[in-house]
DNA sequence: CATCGCATAAGAATCATCAA
DNA sequence: TTGATGATTCTTATGCGATG
């Protein structure tokens, strides 16, 4: 990737996050790409010059905010900690990051009725990647004989489910630092898996 | 009251054009 | 040549009075 692309990129970026504070704070519907352009100082000409339309500029911000999460819990995959690390970073990592942009999940759950059948297809893969990842993580933990022999899937749709339930009650102005509460969770969480030492001394 | 037709407005998208 | 502009055209939603 050249320098040209990359400033290219890092434009589409700007607007990709400006877009996803905008229609969080008005909707999809009710956000005009005039919106967008202005929280940039741009106008919405240039817009366009980098998304084919409203909906690719959705389309593509919601793949940004996927394919970054995907990076993310990739990159803990590959680390050499121990599994119960693993995951555990892997929870307050998504637990940050879904506080950060919590506008843009928020607006991911909506999307399904705006998208094409390919757009939200593609969305829904990547986000089975996610659960993939997290699954494996999961696996690695009960092959270790750190966690508890669960079932993953179930697991794994529990973490998430509380993860993401989060946005539904979380505030700005609570006592906690998002990186305080993150680890909160993140260690409740993770006692659903943990052996502990009486399930050590069974097996 | 329902609805038809029309005016108006707002927003989406295009396009000629410009500056760096 | 590329990135960006802003005027424009196209499209859709909204109001609203006239008409049956």
């Amino acid at each position: 990737m050249n320098l040209r692309e990359k400033k290219a990129m890092q434009k589409k970026e700007a607007i990709m996050k400006a877009a996803i504070s905008v229609f969080a704070e008005k909707t999809y519907q009710g956000a005009t790409l005039e919106d967008v352009a202005q929280r940039l100082l741009m106008t919405k000409g240039a817009v366009y010059y980098y998304f084919k339309d409203k909906q690719d500029l959705l389309y593509q911000s919601q793949v940004y905010l996927l394919e970054n999460s995907l990076n993310n819990i990739a990159e803990i995959e590959e680390s050499d900690l121990p599994a119960e690390e693993k995951v555990s970073q892997a929870i307050s990592q998504h637990i940050e990051y879904v506080i950060h942009e919590r506008t843009g999940f928020e607006s991911m759950l909506s999307s399904e009725s705006i998208l094409s059948n390919e757009q939200y297809e593609h969305i829904l893969r990547l986000q089975n990647g996610y659960e993939k990842h997290f699954d494996e993580l999961i696996q690695e933990g009960i092959t270790q004989g750190v966690f508890i022999q669960a079932d993953i899937k179930i697991v794994r749709n529990l973490i998430l489910g509380a993860m993401n339930w989060l946005m539904h009650w979380y505030s700005e102005g609570g006592k906690k630092s998002k990186h305080e509460l993150s680890k909160m969770i993140a260690f409740y969480l993770m006692r659903m898996v943990l052996k502990t030492p009486n399930d050590q001394v069974e097996s």
